[in-house]
DNA sequence: ACCTGAACACCGTTCAAGT
DNA sequence: ACCTGAACACCGTTCAAGT
């Protein structure tokens, strides 16, 4: 996926849109949108801020492409998903660890920083729109293997993604680890 | 409290910093983070950027009195709703309506872009989690009227807000009004 | 095919001078 | 007590010229 972790590159003469697009994702993910901006990943990247136009018109022609990768990476990330054939419980446990354990702190940062966006920006709004699509009939398909019906494996799948993004939002410290996974156990729970 | 919405003044002599301000919380709801900048505020308020300078010591200055007046005004807000006697689960209906639906969507996308802030910024998270503890106090407290035992009633209230932040991260076409309703009854619904 | 360097516009910041 | 206007630095954008 296009937001994988890299280290700060040494200088390179020539650069490709993933490089910038990488570095994009880094600035994204410590100092938010707000750090997305074409000199500071000139800098970063130890080149002239001149070469970021030659692979992207203009800032906000880098920020649709980020938005590009980040659905394209959540979309093939879930139908991956989707291939295990694993008990429903494991796999919605695993998605649960996925947005609540530190591991996947950054792509937490970047899925916030994108779907703060999108309260204010078309584009970001779109691409959270096909990224939910494709989450919840996944995950409402695995509530139905669960042994839920349809309308309350939707509801269900809805409460999942919900409780695990507002989780996200509040104060760390206000939410103890016992707390948060009691929640998860009893929405993972069979009818 | 400061983020009140009004029309756009007419030119003034004078301002005073509730007046930058208040078009401060007009751009973060319009724009989000990224439009709160002096220079368009100026041009929205008619009057010279330098100005701005009298009021604020730079934009940094100007953010984190935002986030005072913020933490002041929901701190203020929560404890009034404290006061009101009414049955805990007509005052728990109240809050979730708060932020589902459209008439608090100012504040809502306000408070999204607080949170959003406050995962690069200390001054931000700060203010969250000031917010939270008084919030969850308040909310563990409804549902221990309820009938929750004491960790329990915790453990929803946190359930609660997590819910209602996480439900308005999500698509809204991929939340019908009736799943959304129906989760909110249960977790409402006394023990 | 990709980068540099210089130019210009826009916005954050400072400050002396105005009222 | 609050504002203007000019100055300067920083960053987005353009583009002719380089490799």
């Amino acid at each position: 996926m296009a937001q994988t972790s890299r280290a700060k590159p040494e200088k390179m003469a020539r650069l490709d849109a993933d490089a910038w697009m990488a570095a994009a994702f880094d600035a994204l993910a410590q100092g938010g949108i707000d750090a997305v901006r074409v000199e500071p990943l000139a800098k970063a990247l130890d080149i002239t801020k001149g070469s970021f136009y030659w692979h992207f018109a203009d800032r906000r022609a880098l920020l649709e492409a980020m938005l590009g990768a980040w659905t394209e990476g959540r979309i093939a990330a879930i139908r991956e998903q989707a291939m295990t054939r694993g008990a429903p419980e494991m796999v919605l446990g695993d998605l649960a660890d996925l947005y609540t354990r530190h591991a996947n702190l950054r792509g937490l940062t970047i899925e916030l920083a994108i779907r703060s966006l999108a309260r204010t920006d078309d584009a970001a709004a779109r691409a959270v729109r096909r990224v939910d699509r494709e989450r919840l009939r996944h995950v409402g398909a695995l509530f139905g293997a669960l042994g839920w019906p349809a309308a309350q494996a939707q509801e269900r799948a809805i409460l999942f993604y919900s409780y695990l993004f507002g989780q996200s939002l509040l104060d760390p410290k206000a939410v103890p680890a016992a707390a948060r996974d009691e929640a998860i156990r009893a929405l993972i729970a069979a009818p």
